[in-house]
DNA sequence: TTAATTGTAACAAATAAAGTTATATAAGCG
DNA sequence: CGCTTATATAACTTTATTTGTTACAATTAA
């Protein structure tokens, strides 16, 4: 997986969460449904339930629960909640050189203009497209459910 | 480093050839100013090279140069050249789950959607650019160079 | 022919990410 | 109350990726 794979798999726990249908679901269904450990899904859902996304209950019969309605949890909400770098490395300014002392200030503006610019396409998508979207292919197949 | 480390070397590798004024600079030299190796350097040029940004010069005295106008080398230019991955990871389905089996067809048009929306603020800056930014910060400054 | 340089393969080291184990805490239920 | 199931999180291990290094063939100027 790369850098950006707690994204995905964000993605993946919210849209599994609501197609459930279930009001909680444990961290071990949806590591079955992620094929991961339920501690790699804890982690990551701890992002979100910072960011207000998820909710959580401890103890027996516990599990995790959309905290916002579906309409209103978009791919950009998702992004920022579990981004940790940002997009573009910043280069570390090496001071025996002109360049290399400078460069982080001069390509600073356009690596935030270039993060930011993803917020158009990604807000355009929230949890319910995707499951009004999965719910169309699945009409047209028959698939097994976990 | 993160996985996009290559575009800010790659970046830095075009603005300081422009900088340093030279008909050819050797990546001996490119190195020095970005800290790394020289074989790190033309590994990166190898594919700033494909991409017909720079050109380069085998043999004693030989070494590298930009190979278009400046004004015509965008950050996405660089970006695109020195790409290997998609910007976000793509899950990899999961047979026995319905929301696993089809995440990846789910978010495929937000994901190359998102990637594409950075190139209008990539476009936006190309090597000239970042060069007068830097010209007019060594101005206000005593700076080695390197 | 020698020295300097690119091009690239092969390998080593470092870093980051993911996975695992362990344990404390919380809560339902008999 | 004590047992079971679950979250929360720390610590550690494993794996994968990236970067750095070494080595050497090919090229070219002097």
């Amino acid at each position: 997986m790369q850098t950006n794979g707690k994204f995905t798999v964000a993605i993946h726990i919210c849209t599994y969460m609501h197609y459930s249908g279930k009001e909680l679901v444990t961290s071990q269904q949806i590591a079955d449904s992620v094929k991961t450990n339920p501690v790699v899904i804890r982690r990551i859902i701890a992002k979100l339930r910072e960011a207000g996304i998820i909710g959580s209950i401890a103890g027996a019969k516990g599990g995790f629960f959309l905290n916002k309605p579906v309409e209103q949890i978009t791919l950009w909400d998702i992004y920022l909640a579990v981004k940790e770098n940002d997009l573009f490395y910043k280069p570390k300014p090496n001071p025996d050189c002109a360049v290399g002392s400078n460069l982080a200030s001069l390509v600073d503006d356009s690596f935030e203009a270039a993060e930011l610019s993803m917020k158009g396409a990604l807000s355009n998508t929230n949890i319910s497209m995707l499951n009004e979207r999965l719910e169309k292919i699945l009409n047209t197949e028959d698939m097994l459910s976990c």
